[in-house]
DNA sequence: TGCAAAATAGCACGAACGTTCGTTTATTTT
DNA sequence: AAAATAAACGAACGTTCGTGCTATTTTGCA
C-alpha cells in the first residue's frame, strides 16, 4: 500500500488513481516505469477538462479534442477505449482539483465557523473563474439529470462526495458552538447551494453585475441568521456590505 | 391593433404571436383561415416542448420529434425552416405556459406579499413537476451560456422577463410596507432564484428527498429576515414548519 | 366537382459523430 | 544493434444530424 496523501482528502477517491502520477522523471523505486503514454493521456485529460468546461461534457467530441491536441482522433480515442470512460476521466480530474484549490486550503483553517467561511470563499473564488470558463458539476448536472450510466454516477458521487464535505462543515460549526444548537445543518446546506447556482446561472448565462456581492451578502445572511456573531462574519476579507436590517 | 388580452400579461412577448391562434374554429372576422397548417404546427411544438425538456434545446432533434408525431422529417421541418426556429418556438411556447400558470393566477391575489407568496408558490408547484419532466430555463441556461445567436437571445430575454416580474412583485411587497423599507429587492430575488436552483439541482439530479421542504422553508426564511411579520407568512397552505431561532 | 394552394412525403446531400482496423513510427528493453 | 513493446496515424465503417430539392397528397373554397 502506497504512503499516505499528503493534502488531505475529500474522501472517495478513485482506489486506482491514488497516486496520479506527477510524471515527468525517471521512475520511482525500481518499480514501474510508464513514461510517455501516461504524460499525454494526462495532457488530453487536461485539454478536455477546458473544453468540456466550456461546452459541457455532453459536446465534448473525440475529434475536436484531436485537433486541440494536434493528434488523430484514433491516437486520442486509444488512451481511453471509449468516449464514455474519457468524460468520466474529466470529471475525476475535476474533481481532483475541487479538492486542490478549495477543500485542501479551508482544512487549514481551524474547526467551525473559519473553516466553514474558508471553505465558501475558496468556493466563491473558483466559480468566480468558472463564471467564464464553466462548470462542469453544473451543466453535467443538467445534461444527465435524467440519464443513467457511469457517467452519470461518477458525477453525482464526485458532487455527493463534495456538498457532504460542505455539510460536514457546517455541522462542526454548529459543534463548536458557532451557530445555534438547534440550527439545521442541512437547510443550511442547501441554502448555501442556491447561492452559488444562482450565482452561477445570473453571472454566467444572463450576464448580471454584482452578482458575486450578492452571493456574498447571501451567505453572510444565512450564518447571521443561524446565530454566527457578527464580529466573526465580518471579520476577514469580504469587502461587500454587511448591514443587516435590525 | 388587435384588442388587450384577457390575461394579464408578463409583457415583451413576441411582437408577431401575440394571438396564439386558439384555433380550431372556423376563421374570425372575414380575414384569414389557415387551420390544418397551424394546428399541426402547434402540435409539433407541444411534442418539442415535452421533448426539450427532458433532453434539452439541444438534445432536441427533427429526426426523433418526427417520429413522436409520426410524420416526415421534412414534414416537420417545412414547419419551422430551420432547427434554431424550432427551438425558438419552443421556447415561446415554454414562456406562454410560465405565465399562463404561474404569472397569471397570482395576479389575481392582492398586492403585496398575498401576490409575492403566490408567485412564489406557483413557481414550487411548476417546479416540483420539472423534477420529473424538466426545466428548459434550467437546462437551457446551461447549453447557451457561452453561445450567442438568436437562440440564446430568445431564451435569455424569456427569463429576464419572468425574473423581472419577481423582481417587480419583491418591490410592490415592500412599498406596501409588507417587508422593511430598507430591503434590497434585487438582492431577496436573487437569493429566492437560488432556492429554486438547488431545489432543482438536488431533487432532480442528485435525488435527494426534502428538496421541497427546504426550499419552502428557505422562502419563509427570507420573508421573515426581511421583515414580514410571521402571521403573514406561515398562513395559508405551506405546511413546512417555519420555526425560527428567536 | 374541380382547382389552386397548402401540407406532407420521399430522397439525397454533406458533415460530424464514435468506433474499429491494419499499419507505421517512437520508444523502451534486451 | 536487435528485438519487443507502446503510441500514434490514416482510412473506413455505420449512424445521425440539419437541410435542400422535387413529388405527391390533402385541404379549403369557387
Amino acid at each position: 500500500m502506497p504512503t499516505a496523501p499528503v493534502t488531505p482528502s475529500l474522501g472517495a477517491t478513485t482506489p486506482e488513481s491514488g497516486a496520479l502520477p506527477s510524471v515527468r522523471e525517471q521512475p520511482r523505486d525500481g518499480a514501474r516505469a510508464l513514461q510517455k503514454g501516461q504524460q499525454t493521456k494526462q495532457a488530453i485529460v487536461e485539454a478536455a477538462l477546458d473544453l468540456s468546461a466550456q461546452i459541457g461534457l455532453e459536446g465534448l467530441s473525440i475529434g475536436v479534442l484531436a485537433e486541440v491536441m494536434r493528434m488523430s482522433k484514433s491516437g486520442v480515442f486509444a488512451h481511453f477505449g471509449s468516449r464514455e470512460e474519457l468524460q468520466i476521466s474529466v470529471i475525476h480530474e475535476y474533481f481532483i482539483r475541487f479538492e486542490q484549490e478549495i477543500f485542501a486550503p479551508a482544512m487549514q483553517q481551524q474547526r467551525g465557523l473559519p473553516r466553514l467561511k474558508a471553505l465558501f470563499d475558496n468556493w466563491m473564488k473558483r466559480v468566480a473563474v468558472e463564471i467564464q470558463s464553466g462548470c462542469i458539476f453544473i451543466s453535467g448536472a443538467v445534461e444527465f439529470d435524467d440519464r443513467s450510466g457511469p457517467v452519470h454516477d461518477a458525477l453525482a458521487s464526485s458532487v455527493k462526495t463534495w456538498l457532504n464535505a460542505v455539510l460536514r462543515a457546517v455541522l462542526q460549526a454548529k459543534e463548536s458552538g458557532h451557530l445555534l444548537a438547534d440550527a439545521d445543518e442541512h437547510q443550511i446546506a442547501f441554502e448555501v447551494h442556491g447561492l452559488i447556482l444562482a450565482l452561477h446561472y445570473e453571472a454566467r448565462f444572463l450576464k448580471k453585475p454584482g452578482s458575486l456581492d450578492r452571493a456574498n451578502q447571501g451567505f453572510a445572511n444565512i450564518l447571521l441568521r443561524y446565530g454566527a456573531s457578527a464580529a466573526l462574519v465580518t471579520q476577514s476579507k469580504t469587502r461587500s456590505t454587511v448591514r443587516l436590517g435590525k
